[in-house]
DNA sequence: TAAAAAGTGGGGAAAAGTGGGGGATTAATA
DNA sequence: TATTAATCCCCCACTTTTCCCCACTTTTTA
């Protein structure tokens, strides 16, 4: 589904562009939430209440379940997209993620990641380094 | 499917062309995707599915498997063909492999390898005098 | 050596990205 | 409750990028 990287601005009044050519799967909303590694995902409906079910089913009883289920739940926000296809990003996520006005936006099949430009460089100069590794699990999944 | 070693440039806009034989395999498409020792892979779609298939599945609590999900679906990228049999390649994957205009194209059986003239070269006369030792290596692999 | 095919370059129309004004709805205050 | 204030979002407009098409050059082949 969504695949590659794509470079976007966050304009003044917090919105964000989504890619054309991924449009056409947020024509009844998205929903936006905090992620791993300091971006957020962006989800369609129909991912999103897949994700909510796994959620759902995880042990109340182990402490970094609940933190994973309030990160990922208490961090959503349910969003639409204009008809210039922004989403406008809440405050709380845009600090969240630190995001200035240069944006990555990510494709990771069944999600969307966005990452401030600077970190998304960071973030990279360090697996780039691991590619070695990387590799390895290239083998592991047969490849 | 694909073999041999091709010349091609990378012209200002940054397209390049597939050899004219290969192209009825990329009518629907191609997907381009960072590679290993800073070379890009090109896959026909339907490879590109297969691969793909195994990434789908990867838990997103691990490091490792978003590390490595963001590397093989951020680091792709599906493009067109044009009437010419040209493809554009992506600013961030002609900075991952080093491209500049003079660009070898290799054929790897079910996948195209993408590189800069130089770093070609260069990977060549590395290999070229350690073909034995290589060679050895394979034994494990039953080869 | 002529004709055909492939490689390469560039102009221009169309689409996508980006910014901002202004009206409508909602909230806030006297 | 009337008036003011604030927010949201729709729409228009400008800029940039993309991509389609044509044309020239080089290479291959009959």
């Amino acid at each position: 589904m969504f695949i590659g990287e794509y470079n976007y601005n966050l304009d003044d009044k917090n919105r964000l562009a989504v890619p054309t050519k991924f449009r056409k799967f947020f024509n009844d909303g998205a929903i936006i939430t905090k992620g791993l590694d300091n971006c957020l995902f962006i989800y369609t409906k129909k991912e999103w209440d897949k994700l909510v079910k796994r959620l759902a089913d995880l042990p109340i009883s182990q402490a970094k379940s609940r933190a994973f289920s309030r990160l990922m739940l208490a961090g959503a926000m349910d969003v639409n997209v204009d008809k210039q296809g922004r989403m406008i990003m809440p405050d709380y996520l845009k600090k969240f993620a630190g995001l200035n006005k240069k944006i990555i936006l990510a494709g990771l099949y069944n999600r969307l990641e966005v990452w401030d430009e600077k970190v998304w460089n960071k973030y990279q100069s360090v697996t780039d380094k691991d590619s070695g590794d990387i590799a390895e699990g290239l083998v592991d999944l047969g490849i």
